[in-house]
DNA sequence: TTATCATTTGCAACTAAGTTGCATTTTTAT
DNA sequence: ATAAAAATGCAACTTAGTTGCAAATGATAA
């Protein structure tokens, strides 16, 4: 966990207070390129103490905040990534996600590639204000 | 629920067995233009008794079969709808879904409309064997 | 039709993910 | 340093969904 100042200082711009929880929860979201569960990341976090609770707390607070989205799984289970790209700039509302029919990883892919998105006039009746893609097949690690 | 024929025939179609219950959830779920959860079905059948547990295993079995399938929502529940479209064909594994924010009632459209379909070589590293699509905005409820 | 066998159903008990309330601790502002 | 506000940990609770099993029902063929 280098760079805390960098931490800090996302955790401030969403009006986040700072606290070692919350720092180590968006460490652990920044280091990965998966969507993560609860569970996922409760597994990863062993050295600091971090209760069931907190951290269902913690990630309701980033996406309340809009530091990061939460993604349903087929399964039921709650997937959240950051809406930071990896440069620190915000993900696009209408993005697409990856699902590894193999390995069940989802990936945030920012931009929906090589695909029109629909507006309202194309769905008879439907007002269509945002979309979210989903593209299942292999992902590169099961190939 | 006129036309048990027909009911019949389906559950038939998909190699399962007819039984009251199978022939009410299926009717249930024919007469409804939007996607229903467990207990959207529990509680539009309320003429038979039928079990929480049946029902489960129903849907369970409707979708095993090809006859439905599911959609879990951004809130974690499950939503099922047939894949037959008004004239028993059935729709097509790609297709768009339509979530209203306002009431949360998802809509099956038959086509992915005015949209490119992205195929394996346009998102590096990543095959791509299938997608669904989720608009968000009005329905025609709504409106 | 009736007998047989496999499948489905209902019930009760169970499981586990997620939530709530509250006392304690930590953070931020003055 | 002090005080107010917010976050944390713990225990108790809720509830959707599952499991096992005995009874009921459906399909098949004599
Ligand atoms: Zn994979
Ligand atoms: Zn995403
Ligand atoms: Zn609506
Ligand atoms: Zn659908």
């Amino acid at each position: 966990m280098l760079s805390q100042k960098r931490h800090k200082n996302i955790l401030h711009q969403y009006g986040l207070k700072v606290t070692s929880a919350r720092l180590r929860v968006l460490d652990t979201l920044m280091r990965s390129n998966i969507a993560l569960s609860h569970a996922d990341i409760l597994s990863k976090i062993r050295d600091i103490q971090l209760d069931k609770v907190t951290l269902y707390r913690t990630l309701d607070a980033f996406v309340k905040s809009g530091l990061a989205h939460k993604v349903a799984t087929e399964d039921r289970n709650w997937l959240y990534a950051l809406d930071l790209s990896e440069h620190g700039d915000t993900v696009h509302r209408n993005h697409t996600h990856f699902i590894c029919d193999y390995c069940d990883r989802v990936y945030c892919l920012p931009v929906s590639p090589q695909v029109g998105i629909p507006d309202s006039s194309s769905v008879e009746g439907f007002e269509v204000r945002s979309h979210e893609f989903r593209l299942h097949g292999t992902c590169p690690q099961c190939h």
